[in-house]
DNA sequence: CGCCTGACTGAGG
DNA sequence: CCCTCAGCCAGGC
């Protein structure tokens, strides 16, 4: 079928998609939305995330960090304070400001890739 | 138009 | 680990 979403609605379906417990990447989100090198579209998309969720659904706009593993506020302003709280409830271990990738990452499953994220 | 600013990134030093 | 810098792109002025 043909592919009429926008660009925002892409991002907001790859970041649902991402499993309670793991954390992806501005970048890796970009990428996996077919908007290559637009990390930054990414975080200000998420910044629209409606309080009440998109479509019924939750956007978990907490599990998106900087490739690095850092979470992208300012340490101790109102947002980085909710995002590693929301994490630490998910299990996700945040040492500081930043969370291992090595061991958080979020991988796609090719039958994923193909079937659910093929923008 | 140009210039600046971001929830960014990868390469280099 | 730190810092700088060049790309990146949508928006605002």
């Amino acid at each position: 079928m043909i592919n009429e979403l926008s660009s925002q609605q892409k991002i907001w379906l790859v970041v649902q998609s991402i499993p309670a417990g793991k954390v992806s990447s501005y970048g890796q989100i970009a990428d996996l939305a077919g908007l290559p090198g637009r990390a930054r579209l990414v975080g200000k998309v998420l910044g629209m995330v409606p309080e009440s969720g998109f479509n019924g659904s939750e956007v978990p706009w907490y599990r998106v960090l900087r490739a690095s593993g850092q979470i992208a506020f300012p340490v101790a302003s109102d947002h980085y304070n909710r995002q590693r709280a929301h994490l630490l409830d998910e299990g996700v271990m945040v040492k500081g400001r930043t969370v291992s990738m090595k061991k958080y990452a979020w991988q796609p499953s090719l039958d994923e890739l193909m079937f659910k994220l093929s923008f």
